[in-house]
DNA sequence: TGCGGCTATTG
DNA sequence: CACAATAGCCGCAG
């Protein structure tokens, strides 16, 4: 047993095809160590590719393999994208550490989706227009040998080839590895382009961060979050009724529901409660006269006629009957009772993270129903003003690092401006959001006084979003300005950038400094059984035995502080979590 | 059938 | 309705 198979590429490069033990030893032999970059293609029925330095290795036994490397060698292995990491998933793999090039490319260049052939040609200064499409034929009388080498995953010319692009490398292990080889290649590339740019962060760390939230979100959308269904079944049905057994009974409710506000009419047709046009109609019937329907609106004009709470209150139901109901709860939760949807690391705008499924607006009165499962228990952790502050560390303003040392921000904010608080924190958001109209407009005066740097680094960001031009977050994440697209005249499409360019480096910013607390959570909790099984912008649920409960809350704050102390770099800003044990959601609801 | 507008929810 | 997002339904253009 053990013995060495080769597989012979067409140009006579031997890889070897390795059992797993074996490719342990190898994989040292060639370099590899804790945290090296090691190439990694996972391909079908078990075949896995690898490249450390210039040495290519395979396995038929991939999964094991990768699981033995993990265990004794823990490289940072280099992948496309999250769907290897989903791969590995549905193998029973979880890997500690990644490169992935998506999440790199995203830092780089900008913008969210890219494949493999544009973040190679990116890369390379090819466009990716112009390069072969796969079933092409070269009817111009071009010759195929032109291109090299096929048992090579890149042309003569440098464009990869696009059978390779789709995976025909998947059922070979001498092809995998090469193409292994290939994303290892990508991967020291885009190191060298990092290392070119400047930037007040650290980029590689931002680079290796925003990788490793790739791994969390495939554990995110494969782990899922724990939901008693009974108790969620409860909550609507005290809204919309007992779950219908078939289409008749839903058609009944609705119209039941829709009744139930015509009744306060004097003539109770021809008004369809769910388009917009028709309730403006309705409400004007009884003398509201408004310019739109929405429900901050229409709170004010509650006692101006009974037909608006009946509206208002149709309208909750009706939220949970379309979007948040028993279809939701069918189509995206399991039969093991954990909510799933897909994630994503890092959306086009700010560089939040992002999920599916509604895990990212799912209506407070739902969370009774997260619930975690028994023995276990949710540890939540929600960082306190956590874009102010990122703000202090950003710009250096050193009045506002002193504010930002304290347990209130907005307290010792209030008193340099000489405000009331409320008018404080209205002050410090409309600079961050870019408001000029309504009440802030003193305040913010106040704010350019005090606060001068911070305020000149916004302002800064407004100007080149204005001008149209790109910027980058102090982490070094590439904000496009053309991502965004304003109809409407030019100088509100200006005005428009400016506000986004200056929230895009607070909020983006934020949402790095975030992730870095996720990873760190995520590499340091695994001992404690702590699963994070959501993160919400500022918030980190993380799900654990209930004896390691205290144990779990503990490291949610000594990760924040190793986190943003490596994040923030001296600045010396005082990151704060408001951290609780509970059983459900909702318990822990500030 | 695709898309913009309106609406709701979250941070 | 200042910043960001997901998601549903309606009305209209093609």
């Amino acid at each position: 047993m053990g013995r060495e198979r080769r597989a012979l590429g067409q140009d006579g490069r031997v890889t070897p095809v390795l059992p797993a033990a074996e490719l342990v030893a190898a994989v040292r032999a060639a370099g590899g160590g804790a945290g090296a970059l090691v190439g990694l293609a996972v391909g079908v029925h078990g075949t896995v590719g690898l490249c450390v330095g210039e040495v290519r290795l395979a396995s038929a036994d991939g999964a094991a393999a990768v699981a033995a490397i993990e265990r004794e060698v823990g490289p940072r292995w280099v992948i496309w994208s999250g769907a290897t990491a989903s791969a590995l998933l549905a193998s029973g793999i979880r890997v500690h550490r990644a490169w992935d090039l998506l999440a790199v490319h995203r830092i780089l260049f900008g913008g969210w989706r890219a494949d493999p052939v544009r973040i190679w040609c990116r890369l390379h200064g090819l466009d990716h227009e112009r390069g072969p499409v796969l079933g092409q034929l070269d009817l111009l009388g071009g010759s195929v040998d032109d291109d090299g080498d096929p048992s090579l995953p890149t042309r003569r010319d440098g464009f990869l080839r696009p059978e390779w692009v789709a995976g025909a490398w998947a059922t070979h292990p001498a092809a995998a590895a090469e193409w292994a080889a290939t994303a290892l290649a990508a991967a020291l590339a885009q190191q060298q382009r990092l290392g070119e740019l400047s930037v007040a962060g650290d980029v590689l760390a931002l680079a290796r961060a925003e990788s490793t939230a790739e791994l969390l979100c495939a554990e995110l959308a494969h782990d899922g979050l724990p939901v008693d269904v009974p108790t969620a079944e409860a909550i609507m049905a005290a809204s919309v009724g007992p779950r219908p057994r078939h289409e008749a009974e839903a058609a009944a409710g609705r119209a039941a529901r829709d009744a139930a506000v015509l009744a306060h009419l004097v003539v109770p047709t021809g008004i369809d409660l769910r388009s917009p046009t028709d309730v403006k109609a309705m409400l004007r019937r009884v003398g509201i006269d408004v310019p739109d329907t929405r429900a901050w609106r229409l709170e004010a004009m509650r006692d101006q006629h009974p037909v608006v709470d009946a509206l208002l209150t149709w309208r909750k139901a009706e939220r949970i009957a379309t979007t948040f109901g028993y279809g939701w709860l069918d189509a995206n939760v399991g039969h093991d009772g954990r909510l799933r949807g897909e994630w994503s690391g890092s959306d086009g705008a700010a560089g939040r993270m992002t999920a599916q499924a509604g895990l990212h607006n799912l209506p407070a009165e739902l969370r009774p129903a997260v619930r975690a499962e028994p023995g276990h228990v949710f540890v939540r952790a929600d960082l306190g003003q956590i874009e102010p502050r990122v703000l202090a560390a950003v710009s250096r303003d050193t009045a506002f690092i002193r504010a930002a040392q304290e347990d209130d921000l907005y307290a010792p904010v209030a008193t340099r401006l000489g405000v009331d608080r409320p008018a404080a924190k209205i002050a410090v958001l409309a600079a961050m959001y870019g408001q000029t109209s309504g009440t802030a407009g003193q305040a913010l005066r106040g704010m350019e006084t005090a606060y001068p740097v911070a305020m000149k680094y916004l302002s800064d960001a407004a100007t080149v979003g204005m001008e149209g031009r790109e910027l980058r977050t102090y982490g070094g994440r590439l904000i496009r300005m053309y991502d965004i697209e304003n109809a409407g005249d030019y100088r509100s499409a200006a005005a428009a950038r400016g506000r986004y360019a200056r929230n895009a480096l607070v909020q983006g910013a934020a949402a790095e400094l975030f992730k870095v607390w996720a990873v760190t959570v995520r590499a340091r909790g695994a001992d404690l059984g702590a699963r994070i099984v959501l993160c919400l912008h500022d918030e980190l649920l993380v799900h654990c035995p209930e004896a390691n409960g205290a144990a779990v809350a503990q490291l949610l704050v000594d990760c924040l502080h190793e986190a943003s102390t490596r994040w923030q770099q001296g600045a010396g800003v005082r990151f704060v979590a408001d951290v609780s044990i509970v059983q459900s959601w909702a318990d822990a609801k500030a």
